[in-house]
DNA sequence: GTGAATTATGGAAACGTTTCCAATAATTCC
DNA sequence: GGAATTATTGGAAACGTTTCCATAATTCAC
């Protein structure tokens, strides 16, 4: 039936009346006589027509897209909140355009200024610093509907939806104290980086000092590989009595687990591990992994759908962060301390801590 | 200095001359006096100019975007590709309209719709059937260049890039055989939704036959918890001397690792297990995965490669599949097969085999 | 049967570009 | 100095749509 394009104008010529008419009838939007009605549909379907986007955009000032921006789709939180960012879009009939930025300013910048340009109707994001983002600011100057996921913006101005980290990372810090880990380190990869791993590292650290147990250690590592090892062995040197590391996201925990082993250490009996994000595969290794679950798919999900009641007129965006709940998930590699650690409470800090690099400056 | 959107035409105000002298001055089309170039560029820049690409795109009847359909991201092989689709995309100044289909064919077809109603230039999906697919019979008729990844079409006339999935389960193969592994089963999730998973199932069992061993058992489980033990627990009833499992994909073998366990074998002593795709945390978890690494980014860049290549004129997509290298990656979960099965080697195979639902109609 | 109200219809402008083409200005040549 | 050539330039059409507006056709009330 179909061949190549067809346009308003061909079906026009076969039904045998005007654009405006064909237009009508194919919107529903205006009177037409139920016999011209049933020709355009006729002459339509014969013809396989399909409207064209790009016109329709034109004319009516918007894309019906929604433009994405995420640091990678390699991080499974990305992937799933991409996703659900995806689903609810396409659910109204909106579009994603995705673009990564890999944790770089630069390309976030000119990643905005491409979807801009692109015309979308508004802009999902995650970036590396929301409070001082030139690609926020670009949206801010176009007026463009934008919220931030995963990001926490101080300044609370903008929507955003998240999980609070900070109470996360806090609840860990619980329920490691409750089962007697007095000594903990949190583990980071690109601490610098992550405006996330700071807001945890703080919430972990603030519950230790509340309860008057020492700070936890503040590691951070490369990706390359044998760093963690390192990392963990020269904790282990400094600080003997850890009992529990936290990881600043699953895979790292994974890592890290595996790194313990290792260095001849039993996880959990020696070691306890606790991750954050809760991806799949935690509840698929051995050990399985303990974790807080955060509902990425429902913060791309809720995000979109802020984004989209944003776009029917008079509607607002909320101004702010909207806090989703998270789910502590115990696991396997999480055990009570061994009682040996009872010892190491209290213990005068070590010296030698002075040389881990705490990381006061994130501390609010 | 920027505030709302500016056209071509308030720069041409702004700079004193028509809006045709600045298009040519913006693209670099056309001659230009030096003076008023630097006029127009100055009133570009003071204004905040940024093309609108919708309009541009109408105009120019291609719109820079590329679509993409996958049925999930939540599977890390395609997040991958969909990360490659983008970078290569990004770095020739196309964009990425993302679209997931979650094994749907119905929903292929729509996407493939709406992407062609965006007037994407070129699409590189996956899909369920590709030798009976209604989104690539759209494509086609619409005549508009696409490229598959994954999937590996039989009629190949489809520009298509992939891995020999049929060479990589054989090499499998051989691999388990070489260390004694002459009872194997292959394990699939949603076998019928995969071309995939046949595919490696041929060439799995196909080397089996070769060597005169038994063809191994295809144990298709749901992703239902729990349905795995049962699953492998059958097996063990059936076929105790059974030594060796390969699963269609990572996660699936993560899972059979965990199920072992529960079932209290041991991986690899009683069991070894080989997964497929090669996912990041196959070197993460302990026993590290045996797994066959396959080079999804790169698969979607590829295809995207093509596309953009055949976007120049003259250009013309390669008809045919285009085999990416693939590597077996030997890890923990892999050992010799005990040495009590070279009894099992060569026993008749046992009556109980009949029930286990070869699936003989995707031998070649 | 006439005027008024109602209904259906198509022409044309507009959205922001690119590009053809004609027109103007500047240069060269003899 | 005038004609021929060349270098710049802007008007206008086109891409595929939507929608305003005016027209034409129908219905209604009297």
């Amino acid at each position: 039936m179909s061949a190549a394009k067809s346009t308003i104008k061909d079906v026009a010529e076969l039904a045998g009346c005007g654009i405006a008419t064909v237009s009508r009838v194919l919107n529903s939007s205006g009177p037409t006589s139920v016999e011209t009605r049933e020709r355009v549909l006729a002459a339509a379907r014969m013809l396989g027509f399909q409207f064209n986007e790009v016109g329709r955009s034109l004319k009516n000032q918007r894309s019906k897209t929604i433009g994405v921006l995420v640091p990678s789709l390699s991080n499974p939180v990305f992937a799933d909140a991409v996703q659900g960012i995806q689903q609810t879009a396409s659910a109204s009939g909106y579009n994603v355009i995705l673009t990564c930025a890999n944790y770089d300013e630069k390309t976030e910048e000119e990643a905005v200024t491409t979807l801009l340009a692109k015309q979308v109707d508004g802009v999902v994001l995650t970036v590396s610093k929301p409070d001082n983002s030139r690609a926020l600011q670009l949206l801010d100057d176009q007026r463009v509907p934008h919220c931030l996921i995963f990001n926490q913006p101080i300044e609370a101005q903008r929507a955003a939806v998240g999980v609070d980290n900070f109470a996360a990372a806090s609840l860990v810090a619980r329920k490691l104290v409750e089962l007697g880990h007095f000594n903990a380190a949190f583990v980071a990869v690109q601490f610098a980086q992550s405006d996330r791993s700071a807001d945890r590292y703080v919430g972990f650290s603030e519950y230790y000092e509340t309860c008057e147990h020492p700070r936890p250690h503040l590691i951070e590592v490369d990706y390359a590989p044998g760093d963690l090892e390192i990392a963990l062995f020269n904790l282990f040197e400094k600080s003997p009595q850890t009992t529990a590391l936290f990881a600043s996201n699953d895979m790292l925990a994974l890592g890290c687990v595996r790194a313990l082993r290792a260095l001849g250490k039993s996880v959990p009996n020696d070691i306890s591990v606790v991750g954050f994000d809760g991806i799949a595969v935690a509840d698929l290794v051995s050990p399985t992994l303990a974790t807080v679950s955060t509902p990425c798919h429902d913060m791309g999900s809720k995000a979109t759908q802020l984004l989209i009641s944003a776009f029917q007129e008079d509607g607002a965006l909320p101004t702010g962060t909207i806090s989703l709940p998270f789910e502590f998930r115990s696991g396997e590699s999480l055990g009570p301390a061994k009682s040996k650690n009872a010892d190491g409470r209290g213990a005068t800090r070590p010296s030698a801590l002075s040389a881990t690099p705490f990381v006061t400056k994130y501390i609010k």
